[in-house]
DNA sequence: TTTAATTTTTAGACAAGTCTAAAAATTAGT
DNA sequence: ACTAATTTTTAGACTTGTCTAAAAATTAAA
């Protein structure tokens, strides 16, 4: 079906379509990808050849029903094996991404079911991300970044929005995970730093750190 | 380190070797692999810089010592996977290959040494093959072709040697299994058939196919 | 609005892995 | 031992995915 080239090109696109509407620019693509822009140009000819994107020159390019299915299997893919590393391999957070990324290219719709199955139908990855289902939906729970809440405001924490390794190690050493529940305390306007309480313990964090957390309200 | 490719020619030449003392021919991995001759050359002469087989021109390949711990470590990841796929995504024996195929290229000493964990340290794969060691040490076990035996002679079912989709289904057809008591209740001089009883069953099956189980007495 | 900077595309090259067809070496047959 | 058949290798080509360098298009700036 797709190479796992493809694969990778049409993952990246639908993620850099999350945050930004419209075309997603050869720049951006192989920023991402750590590749070069006329790399990008030929294999996102060879996508539009496929039907998976569409291209105009010079204008970026958009997934197509077609190419948003196919990037929410992979993704499927890439976030149960997630789970599965941390549920049962004894994975920490911050080192399943690399493992996942080759074993999300795994071709076999029995072994993805199964493992759904196996891991109990899981709704999130251990970032929080939803699970896209087997039809290619993906159902984005209710969130919003910590940095946009207001002091006397709380709720539980349901996600990150970066997932690099120092970022959720940084989150660990703090004793912070999904699951906890987080209540402003203080915001100091000079810095726009956060004091948050958290397992009964009061921390203060950057801003740039409430900016990569996702609360849940309510 | 290896490549996908590279790994499958390795992997080949290792299990050619079993069965067959000596170089191993051109020929016989093109066979193997489905691929031309001339791209066997082409492979097993970089095999040979990268010193994983030792190569000379019309005498086929051996493997290094090297290049024998890699193969069982391809086969070490192939063969773990293979249990995993039963014990816990309920597939079937016959099923199992094609996926484990794509696993064992997956790259992570630490995904293979948990999943080991996990799967409580087998020694054997589904079809009674022995798992080798983290060091590549693979510990064969004592076993001997059914049709080797004599009127009278049992013990255990422990292995098969053809593992094709066909040939395990027609097993699961008969009831014969590994784990399974068998005894050889009489041999049909004419085309060398089996009459044997297992799991309380009398049963008869044709010389190929008993040249296809493996046997462990006492 | 005309030039300058940036982005994107094209053109041509390269590495990995494969293939076909032909040449060379080995093995087998008589 | 000398052809004949087979096996193996070489030579050259093709595909996928990548790159560099240069050209073209777009966007920004003065």
């Amino acid at each position: 079906m797709f190479s796992q080239s493809e694969e990778n090109y049409i993952k990246t696109v639908y993620h850099l379509s999350i945050d930004f509407d419209g075309g997603i620019s050869t720049n951006a693509i192989a920023k991402a990808l750590e590749t070069k822009a006329s790399s990008v140009t030929d294999m996102v000819k060879k996508l539009s050849e496929k039907e998976v994107v569409i291209y105009k020159k010079y204008q970026g390019v958009t997934l197509t029903d077609f190419g948003k299915k196919v990037a929410a299997s992979i993704i499927r893919k890439h976030r149960l094996w997630e789970v599965f590393l941390v549920d049962k391999l004894n994975f920490s957070w911050d080192e399943v991404h690399e493992v996942a990324e080759q074993l999300e290219h795994i071709k076999s719709p029995k072994l993805i079911s199964e493992l759904d199955a196996f891991l109990g139908y899981p709704k999130q990855d251990p970032h929080g991300d939803p699970i896209p289902d087997a039809e290619g939906n993906i159902h984005q729970i209710n969130k919003k970044l910590l940095s946009l809440l207001s002091v006397g405001e709380e709720g539980v924490c349901v996600g990150v929005d970066d997932t690099s390794s120092e970022f959720l190690k940084f989150l660990d050493k703090q004793g912070i995970g999904l699951g906890n529940r987080i209540k402003i305390v203080e915001i100091e306007p000079f810095d726009g730093s956060f004091v948050i309480e958290v397992n009964e313990k009061v921390l203060t964090i950057s801003n740039k750190i409430a900016s990569n957390l996702y609360i849940q309200k309510r």
